[in-house]
Parts: structure tokens; C-alpha cells; sequence
DNA sequence: GCCAAAATTGTAAGCGCTTACACTCTTCTT
DNA sequence: AAGAAGAGTGTAAGCGCTTACAATTTTGGC
């Protein structure tokens, strides 16, 4: 049985005798329709499997359905999660989703603010994965008209949800100044306008913090970029291993770049912790296998939590009630490549 | 400078100095339109910033400016390598993505074919990702007008990029008989009906061809479901050890499989290739880290190769050529979890 | 140069939906 | 029991675009 005409507001009105408004509104739960009405636009729509055309509902001024997904990166272990599990709550709520990937290019970025008006057009609402905005653009994105929500974002205009990014870089860098170590080096998420992404300031803030705990402070040679990947973190470990004089433990602000200072490592025929310790952030799963100890934090618990919130707001627009700001708990995994400094 | 008004083909027809029929050709390449006229309209344009309201054009007939990407999982590194890739080419083409992940529930591909129709209204095509198809649903898709491209599908009546699967298999489970080793259990992405990844069946004939040219025979206790993950190529590989006489060599049709198969080995003090040789394909990045002997496959390649040809299926409609089919080379890449059997 | 054919441009009718506004019934007031 | 207020419903005007089809201009052959 392939349906082959599309089934229109208008069929529907006519089988239900009622008028296309009626139907309109009955099917949109608006106020002002009797049970009756209700009950019998219900069922002709259901009869005829009656599904709103989009496009036409988004000219006449109503929702896209659908809602973007801003990320830094769809291939990273933390965004592939996110994604996945809010294109779940999205779909579950009737949502088309429409994925953009920055990867990492400051260009793809321009070009969607550039174009906002654009967006707006096509789609309800966007949720951002640790998209590092300039005050500006959190101010367009605000006055869009778009419904926004985020993970792993500060001090925005919208709801949000992530992990103390700060704490957790501050369990990690006092795990290893706890075990005696007090010569360390960071291996940093990029900080350039190219591609930042956003959670790594505050990790290095938490790095920072738990030295001055200690009273030690932050020597820049010491802080690597990693670009938060597995070949960034190769890299970042090869250069500390070749140019600077080696720390006896390394924080790497999440567990692809330590991955990555392993491999490399490894190619120097150095390993951990027997050299150098390390200790990451994510708890990936490869991290156990590798007996990487790390800071774990829920990621598809965050996606879908900022998902649900943006799906809320979408569907009570009438309630606007204030932006929320959710922390979920990491909490300090202890495996092998962390050990106690002599 | 933030506009507040949308910019219609109505602006673009004032400024040029043309009607809205010829603006409309214009911007669409349509023909019978002067180059004068051509010029005068893409200069307005430019000057106002116009872009086309999709959901007007789609409504009046148009395209949507849309494409899905349709994936078992969204998660696993081949998908999300894949989506990122092609999600590019999407982008750099104007067009926005569509992210429909299947996530393992054969609830959501029905959903989806059952209101074809519907996704039809909301996209102009649909990028496949190894979507395990009924006939009927190759049928309705072939027939719903939708532009179609898939990676790693095989006898589909559309555009397919792919690497030659039994071949990949094939290379993989001959380098073990190679080596010796003649007790051989594969480790294959789940064929239920629920979630298959489909290219999982010709991986398993490469790996019953494999052995048939070495006059052996597939032993069906020694065939176990992986779900083409990392952890269920654990449970496989626990069960594997737990009920069933250890073989010498296990063949993973994918390295995620083979990391966790390598955990599981790990976790019952086993290690590869000391126990058991260990084989994959892909060439995961952290493959090297781990030793994992595999067979490499593009994989970023594949999806935007793919989404190349639905791009331009999509503007070059009037010439329907035949679908082509395109096979990517692997390779063998022998590492330290494979050795020669005594 | 003249006229048909070809090339270019314009007119107008929708696409399927939302929404301001008008209209018809019910309910309450007093 | 008459009129005001409100609930429920319908009318019709778009939203910004595409596309027959009609109107106009250009081209070319003789």
C-alpha cells in the first residue's frame, strides 16, 4: 500500500466535517475547540494518516520541526555520543535533527551566524555542544528567536547542562599532585579561534587551581595543545618529549589526547606510569582496557538531558521560565597509568 | 548589523529590476534567461543577502535543500567518520544534513518507511550507511522520488560506495590460515533482525571463502555475535573463553570487536597473540596503539564520495545515468596480535 | 525589411498551512 | 427574559516560492 497523494489539512477537514481552522487548531491543541470537534478531527487524521506538511506549516508561520545540532565535531568520542543521544530525545519527540559540524572550521561558524536568519528559517531550536561563542554571537543566538540550549557551556542566556569542567580538571590534577607529583604538564583542548573547544579553558583553570593548592604555579612550556584528539594528543606528547625537558606526570584534558601521549610514548619506548603518569578526562571505553585513570563524566546523559530541556521549551513556549543551569558528577577513576612519585 | 527582515524574491525582483518568475530562474540556472538578466539578478541578490526560504520553495514544489543520512548507530567510529565526511560535503553544497540514527531499533527504520512519504516532504535525498534493506524497502525507496546513495550496500538500484567486504574478510582470515592457524572463530556485527549492520554477512562469507579454500569448513558454535561493538566483541570473546573450547586464532569483523575481545582476553589473563592471534578490520586509530593487526579500509572517503554522487544526482537531475558502484581498496596491515602458529 | 520561430520575460495560480477577524451559538448576568 | 460576555467555528488573506501559460522581444531566413 503506497500512499501516493499527499494527504492534506484539507481532507481531513472534510472528513470531519469540519473547517480547515478547526482542524488546524485541533491538531495543533489549541484552546477554543470543543471535545467534540477534537475528538472527531482525531480520528478523520488518524484515518487518513494525516501528517502536517512542514514546509507548508513553517511559511505559514508555525514550527520547522526540526532542531540543530551545533558541535565542534561529529567524530570525537564525547560528540558522537552527545549527538546520538539527543537526536534520540529529539526524534522521540517528533524532531527532525539537522546535524552541522564545525570541524573545526572558524568559516562553518561565520557562515551560520552570518546566516542565522537562515537557520531560524529552517529549523525551531539548536543545541550547542561546547561551541565556544563570542559575546556577540551568544547575543544574536539569543535574539533569533530560536530556542537554544547547550552542554557543557557557562554564563549563557539559555539552559545548559555539563559537567564542573573546572572541578574535574581539579580532581585529575590533585589525583597526581596527591601521589607526590609536582612537576606537570597539560595537554590542552586548541585555544585558538579556529577551533576551540569550550570546556578546555575551565580545565585548564582547574589545572591551574589545584597547583596553586599546592602552591606550585602553571609554567606556559607546560601547556601543551592537544586539540582534544588522539593524533593531537600524539603530537602534544612527542614535542614535551622532544623539545622540553620531561614532567613526571601529564594531565591530558580528555582521554583521546591521553591516548594519544601514550601512543607516543610508546614510540619513545617510554610507558606509563613508569615514566610518566597520566591521567585523562571522559572515561571512554577504552580508557579501563588501557588502564588509563581518568576523570569519568555521563556524556549521553548530558546529550539528552540539554535535548529534553530544549524539547521542553519548545513545546511550552507559554512558560518562559528562567535559563537552568545543570551539573552532573564526574568523579576520579584510578587505574594504572597513575602512580606515586618517589 | 543584525537583520530583522527576511529578505524575499520579491526584494531581489524590485532591485534587479526584473519580475519574480525571472529572478526565480535565475537564481535556479534555470534556462531561458540572459546573461544580462543572469547578471542583474545575482548582483541584487548578493547585495541583499537574499537567500531562497526552503520551506517556501519546497511548498511551491522545490527542492528542500536537504539530505538524510541514514545510520545504524551514529556512535561507532566507522558511522561517525562516515557522517562527518559526508556531512561536509553536504554543507560545502548548501545543502543541510538530516542525522537519523537507526540506534539498533528496527522500530525506527520502520517508523521511518512507513511514513516515506513524509521524509520525502522534508528532504531531497537520503544517504544510506549500511541500512540493512528489505526488498520492499529498496522498492519503496527506489520509487518514493527521493535521490538515493549508500555506502557499503550492495545490489541497490541507486548510487553505492563500498570497499569489497567478502574481499576485506577474505584478507583478514586468509593472513591467519597463513600463519597457521586452523581453529578459527569470527566475531560478526549481529545479523538479527533488530540491528544489522549489513555489511557484517559478506564479512562472514569472506571468512567462510577464506576457509573453503583451505578446505575447511565454518563451525557455526564458532560464529558469534559481536554487534560490531567494542562491547559486544567482549561478550563474545568472554563467551567464547567461558563455553567453548578457545580456537587459536579469532578473526573480529571490525576493530571495535577486536578491542573488546582483546579486553575480554586481558580480563581472563589472556593476551594476543600469545593465547589467541587477533585480527580486525578498519584500521581504527587506536589500533596501532594496541598492536591490532586489521585490514584498513577509507572510511571518511567512503561517506564523501558517496554524498559526492547524491550531490550530484541531485543537480544534475536531467542526466539519469545508471547507478554506479564503487569499491574502495583495503589493505592488509599485519601488527602484533597475529603470529605464526605452531 | 517582413514574418515565423525562438528566446526571453511577465502574469497569475497555486503549494498546505496559520491566523486575524468575523460570525454564530451558548451561558450567565441583573 | 434581554443583553453582554464568551466559547466555538468559519472565512479569507497571506507566508515566499515554483511553474504553466501568456506576452513580449529578439533572431534569422529569404
Amino acid at each position: 500500500m503506497v500512499k501516493t497523494q499527499r494527504v492534506t489539512i484539507q481532507d481531513v477537514a472534510v472528513l470531519s466535517g469540519l473547517s480547515i481552522c478547526t482542524v488546524s487548531r485541533a491538531l495543533r491543541n489549541l484552546p477554543n475547540v470543543s471535545e467534540k470537534a477534537q475528538a472527531k478531527v482525531a480520528d478523520a487524521a488518524a484515518k487518513l494518516g494525516y501528517k502536517a506538511s512542514s514546509a507548508a506549516a513553517r511559511l505559514a508561520g508555525g514550527s520547522t520541526g526540526s532542531i540543530a545540532i551545533i558541535a565542534p565535531t561529529a567524530t570525537a568520542w564525547f560528540f558522537a555520543q552527545a549527538v546520538e543521544a539527543a537526536e534520540e530525545v529529539f526524534g522521540d519527540s517528533g524532531f527532525d535533527t539537522v546535524l552541522i559540524s564545525l570541524r573545526g572550521k572558524s568559516s562553518v561558524k561565520r557562515k551560520i551566524f552570518g546566516d542565522l536568519l537562515g537557520l531560524s528559517q529552517r529549523v525551531d531550536g539548536v543545541l550547542l555542544l561546547n561551541v565556544d561563542l563570542s559575546e556577540y554571537e551568544v547575543a544574536l543566538l539569543a535574539a533569533s528567536g530560536l530556542a537554544v540550549a547547550s552542554v557543557g557551556m557557562t554564563s549563557v542566556p539559555w539552559d545548559n547542562v555539563g559537567i564542573d569542567d573546572e572541578l574535574a580538571a581539579w580532581q585529575a590534577t590533585s589525583h597526581l599532585l596527591g601521589l607526590g607529583h609536582w612537576d606537570l604538564a597539560v595537554l590542552s583542548g586548541r585555544e585558538t579561534q579556529e577551533n576551540s573547544v569550550l570546556t578546555s579553558s575551565d580545565r585548564l583553570k582547574g589545572f591551574g587551581r589545584a597547583l596553586k593548592d599546592h602552591h606550585l604555579t602553571v609554567h606556559p612550556d607546560l601547556v601543551i595543545n592537544s586539540d582534544s584528539t588522539i593524533d593531537g594528543g600524539r603530537k602534544a606528547m612527542n614535542e614535551l618529549i622532544a623539545h622540553r625537558s620531561l614532567p613526571t606526570a601529564v594531565f591530558a584534558d580528555c582521554d583521546e589526547a591521553a591516548f594519544g601521549a601514550l601512543m607516543a610514548m610508546r614510540e619513545h619506548g617510554l610507558s606509563a606510569p613508569k615514566n610518566v603518569s597520566v591521567i585523562g578526562i571522559d572515561d571512554h571505553p577504552m580508557s579501563w582496557f588501557l588502564g588509563l585513570s581518568t576523570v569519568a563524566q555521563p556524556v549521553a546523559d548530558q546529550g539528552a538531558f540539554a535535548a529534553n530541556l530544549l524539547v521542553d521549551r519548545l513545546q511550552n513556549a507559554d512558560a518562559p521560565n528562567e535559563p537552568s543551569n545543570h551539573f552532573l558528577d564526574t568523579k576520579l577513576i584510578e587505574r594504572k597509568t597513575t602512580r606515586r612519585q618517589r
